[in-house]
Formats: C-alpha cells, sequence, structure tokens
DNA sequence: ACGCTATGCACAACCGATTGTGCATTCTCG
DNA sequence: CGAGAATGCACAATCGGTTGTGCATAGCGT
C-alpha cells in the first residue's frame, strides 16, 4: 500500500498522473469500456494494477451525477423486529446486491408521515426504484415516486398506483384455520369457539384473513360469530387488553385462536401466564412465523409467508415493469407445525 | 402540482429559470445560505413557494460531489433477525434521522467477507462514518476506513482499531449466573450442575461470557467442570446437536442452562421437545433478549442489553472522536424476568 | 454633488466521473 | 508509394449542485 498520507482519496486524475495517461483513459479502464474505447491491453492492465495498488474507489457520487443513474434501489419497512420484515430486508439486500444494486432500506414504524419521510429521502438520493413495504397508505408514495419517475412496487400490502406483490391472505387464513379445526375435531372438540384476534380492521390483510377464516368455518358448516373476531390493533398490549375485555364476561379459555401476528401473540401469551392459565393445551394459529415461539409451544401452528419467493417477484416487476400499475401477485403462504 | 410531463427532475437551472434568477441564488435560497448571500427576502419567498409548488428535490448526489459530504452515515450487520440486532438497526436510523443524516444499514451474514464487500462498498459511497456491529473481522474494515481517511466505531464486538462500544459481557452472564443459581437456591436445588451452551469461543463475548459464568459461581463457591461448557456457535441446530452429544452420556438433564443466544435457545428447546422432555421446570437463562419467548417460558431469565445507551454512545463517538483508537466503552446490560 | 458603504444578485470555477468526438500514428493493400 | 482503414489515445462538455468573488445600483452623510 502506497497510499499517500494526506487524507485526501484518490480520483482517475491521480491516478492519471501516476500512469503518465488521462483521465478518461483511466476512467474507460476502469468501468471496463476500455476495449470498445481501443485502450491498449499495456496500459490498460498497467492502470489497473495501479488502481489496485493504490487502493482506488470509485467515488459513486460523481459516477451516479454522470450516469444520472445511482445504482441504488430503497425499500422501506415497518419494522425489524420480526421473521418476516427481517427477513425480507436481508433477501432484499442479497438479491439486490447479486444485481450489482445498493440496496437501502428505512424502517418508518407504520407511520404515515415517516413513510413520506422516508420516501422523500430515497428519492432525493435518486433511487432507480422503491419498494414500499407494508405500507399504511401505499398510494402516496407511489404517487410521489410516479411524479418522480421513479418506478415503485408495493410489497405486503397492496396499492391502487403500483403492482403488488402479497401473500395470499385469504387462502393462507383459510387453510390456517382448517388446520385448527382439524386439531380442535382430533381432540374431539369441534364445537368450541375459535377467537379471531390482532391486526386492524382497515388493512386489507387482516381484512382477508378474516374473510379466509370465516370462509373455512363455513366449509365445515361452522357459523361465525362476529363477537369472536377481535382486530384490535397488532401491538402485544392490544391484544393482552382485547383478550382480558374478552374473558370478562365468559368463565372459560376459547380452546383455539387464531393470532394475526406473533406481536399479537406476544401479549395473548404474556396475558395468559399472568393470570395463571395452562398454555399447552390452547390450540394456537398464528399468521406469522416465529421457530422459537413453534418450538416453545406443541399447539402452535404457523403460517410462513414465501418470503424468498415474493422477493423473487419483485425483482421480476423491476426487470420487466407490468403495463398495467394496479397488478397483483399473490404468493402462497405455508403452514408450519400441522 | 404543475409539474411538467417529461420524466426530468427539476434542477436548480429549471428553478432559475422559472423565478427569473441564477441558479446560485436558486441554490443560496434553497439551502439556508441566503441571508448571508444578501438576497431579500421577496426573492427568497419566491422561490421557495416555486420550489414547493414545483416538487423542487435536490438532487443528493451532486449536492454530495460538491460539499464533498455524502450526509450518508454507514453500519455493517450480522443479521437483522433478532431483537438485538433489528433494534439496533432501527435505533441507529432514528438517531442518525435526527441529526439529518441518512443511514444505510447492510447486513453480511456473520462473514468477514462480506462484511469487507460491504464496507467497501460503503465507503465508495463516501459514509462519513461506519459503525461495525458485530464484525467477525472489525480490525481489517477499521483499517480499510482508516486508509479512506473515514471514521469508524466497533459495535457489540470490540477491536483494536478504532473505538469499541459493547455490552459488559462479563458482568451481564456473571448477573445472570447469579440469578440461574438464586432459582435453583429457591427450589433446593443448588448442587445440580448449570449448563453453558452456545456461542464461539474465539469470539470475545462468549469468552467474557464464560468468564462471568465461571466467576458468579466461584463467588457462591462452586466449581465449573469444563465438560460443562459448550460454545457449539450459534446457530440453532449446532446448539441442538451439542446438546444431544451431551447428553448421551447422562440420563437427566441439567437443571438449568445458561443459553449464549436466542437462536440457540431456539435449537435446544426444539431439540428437548422432540424428545419428549418436560421443559417447564428447567432454568433458562439466555442471553440475549426475546420478549416472545420470555412470554412462553415460565422459567426463562434474559439479558436484555442496552441498545439505545449503546448507540448513544455510538454516536457522542461521532460527535467527540476520541484520541485512542483503542478505547472500549462498556455498557451495563439488564436482566430481565428475575 | 461626490465619495463611501451597504445591498442584491450573477459569474464561473469547482467536485469526480462519463462519453461523444477528433486527431495523430501505424498498418494494409492495390 | 499513396489512399484509406485501423489503432490508440486525449480533449472537453456534461451531470447538478456549492461557494468565493465581483460588479452594479441604491442609500447616506457631508
Amino acid at each position: 500500500m502506497v497510499s499517500d498520507s494526506s487524507s485526501k482519496r484518490l480520483t482517475i486524475y491521480d491516478l492519471a498522473r501516476l500512469a503518465e495517461t488521462s483521465p478518461s483513459t483511466v476512467s474507460a479502464v476502469l468501468n471496463g469500456t476500455w476495449q470498445r474505447r481501443r485502450i491498449s491491453k499495456k496500459l490498460a492492465s498497467k492502470i489497473l494494477s495501479l488502481a489496485q495498488s493504490e487502493g482506488y474507489s470509485a467515488n459513486m457520487q460523481a459516477r451516479a451525477l454522470r450516469r444520472e443513474r445511482s445504482g441504488i434501489i430503497g425499500m422501506i419497512l415497518p419494522l425489524y423486529d420480526n421473521r418476516y420484515f427481517s427477513s425480507i430486508a436481508q433477501h432484499f439486500e442479497s438479491e439486490a446486491r447479486r444485481r450489482g444494486l445498493f440496496a437501502i432500506v428505512s424502517c418508518t414504524n407504520r407511520d404515515p408521515k415517516q413513510e413520506c419521510e422516508a420516501a422523500r429521502m430515497m428519492l432525493a438520493y435518486r433511487v432507480e426504484c422503491l419498494v414500499c413495504t407494508g405500507a399504511t397508505d401505499p398510494d402516496t408514495i407511489a404517487q410521489m415516486c410516479a411524479e418522480s419517475g421513479v418506478q415503485s412496487i408495493n410489497l405486503d400490502l397492496p396499492g391502487s398506483k403500483a403492482p403488488s406483490v402479497i401473500s395470499n391472505n385469504r387462502d393462507g387464513a383459510r387453510q390456517l384455520t382448517h388446520a385448527i379445526l382439524n386439531r380442535l375435531a382430533e381432540e374431539k372438540r369441534s364445537d368450541d369457539p375459535v377467537l379471531f384476534i390482532g391486526g386492524r380492521d382497515e388493512d386489507h390483510n387482516t381484512r382477508e384473513r378474516i374473510a379466509g377464516f370465516k370462509q373455512a368455518r363455513e366449509e365445515v358448516g361452522l357459523a361465525t360469530a362476529e363477537e369472536n373476531i377481535l382486530p384490535c390493533d397488532y401491538a402485544a398490549d392490544k391484544a393482552q387488553a382485547a383478550l382480558a375485555t374478552y374473558m370478562r364476561n365468559r368463565s372459560t379459555l376459547p380452546s383455539a385462536m387464531f393470532v394475526n401476528s406473533t406481536i399479537s401473540l406476544e401479549g395473548i401469551v404474556r396475558g395468559l401466564q399472568l393470570n395463571g392459565y395452562y398454555l399447552d393445551d390452547i390450540i394456537f394459529g398464528c399468521f406469522d412465523w416465529d421457530p422459537l415461539a413453534a418450538a416453545f409451544h406443541p399447539r402452535l401452528m404457523m403460517v410462513r409467508q414465501n418470503v424468498i419467493e415474493m422477493i423473487d417477484r419483485v425483482f421480476e416487476l423491476i426487470d420487466t415493469p407490468p403495463r398495467d400499475s394496479r397488478l397483483l401477485i399473490e404468493v402462497q403462504p405455508e403452514i408450519m407445525g400441522v
């Protein structure tokens, strides 16, 4: 490393001086267009080895400015702190890397204002595409992107102004509900009520899951009482409180629950433990997947959304943007622990 | 929105034309230096409202290039998929945002090659500072940063070429071990063996935790047999296999275990359930924190690292870089569930 | 009325890469 | 041997902001 001690970083101008050639030649060599520009192999390798030994690294800001392509792809995400969203972030990153793109992910706490702010930032950094995951207001962001001429894609929650990739929530919920009902039947408790708890009823996914829940019950000839549907938001405390309220009017726990996320499950389990209930007899179906939770409870079935396929679909949409901006792609989730 | 239909984005040159003024004036107004430059209030507000109505957004690449400051701060992270790392990412992001910096986080799967590659990318994007979280080889990255004149800070795992902020692993482990031993004593099982399982013995944190474990036992007059220390790596499968091997020579489960991460705990719990063991009697101490797991098990105590304070310390180091690059700041973790 | 300061803004040179174009040489072939 | 093609490279404009500097005009005091 012959690196200079001055803190300034090497530019192509420095390399040109060192190699006794011109900056444009250095540039052509370093970005691989030198054959097309008929630079001699000898000079090319001289420049390359010089760049290597001096630890040259191109200034991406300058490159982005000139090329009018940042090489950056953005994603906004509600949170990192569950397996679903964190694996979305991880796969998005590695898939972006595979394509020579730099992924930047911003988490926005399910807050429409933060979502907008993050989107604005990403647009300012000239992302080439923005993936909006679980956005509370995807259409506003899609609109912002469209106005800047930037492609956007919705993930996890659908929108109407950009193509969307989501799980087949209805069918996933239907299958999970069937799994719950089968377990109840095996244990001769078919007539016991099943409680649906967690999620937001303004939220597309929750509505679909409730529909799938009801549909499955209907398919085996069961009606669903509205009092057993509690979309009390996702937060653990809300779920815990909702269950407590629910229990105020009854003496026994429901034999089975369809819980709409691990964070809701957390509140429910905590509340039940706190009140000294024995958990292992309760049949849980959770629309979410957490292997640690699954390890702990013998009757916990979970829906694992197919993150790999979802991200694949997202990149397919990026590669070949669809004509119809309302395109909705649904990916089948998997039921774990049946 | 009077926005043009051409997909090109507005520049200060466009705004200058619209406001019948010069680009430099527009620039001065938009970045707040207009008072110093004696631009009239009238013209300034004209430009501002024009920028507003036209939806102007500055090109950060161009700004970064000229200012020689990207406004970006980077972090590399082993994974997102546990509460510890995901909350590190979240707090890092929001703290960066609060300071007008744009955070980019890259996860590198505990792989030294990916760590280097990510660091190289971040340096190419001219991050102003790089935080290396849980890096397997922090010094190589610190070296790369130093050569580019970029500040770097180690988080979670210490290094010798950049200041480090880590948890007080030894004392956290010591306290957790005491909590385990107290529980055993309460239940009149003081003499039962305690198994330490999970982590890597090349890893600073694991070594410190083992030291804290032994120290606590020594403080209550207990020796620690080496056969009860199993740093079998973090992965769930490794922990499950290590426990199976350990059990081959014995007839009864250990009454208590010090588990070195939630991912190891996952393997252990899964293995025990698989073999039909009853879990609730086992006392678990886990050096990690997951509220869902905590909700499930009545005798699970967890160490919650103080992420907020750690990130605060990181930003303090960024604000006032210490003279000594080997500075080590230890933050006290908290024991949950005692 | 004259000099002096203050006010209000425009000019132009960057930052570091990319890329269309053009100019010397050397080579090739009739 | 001379025209035309091929080879090998350098020049300069450009991307979109930022910022040091300089030039008019207005205002003010004597």
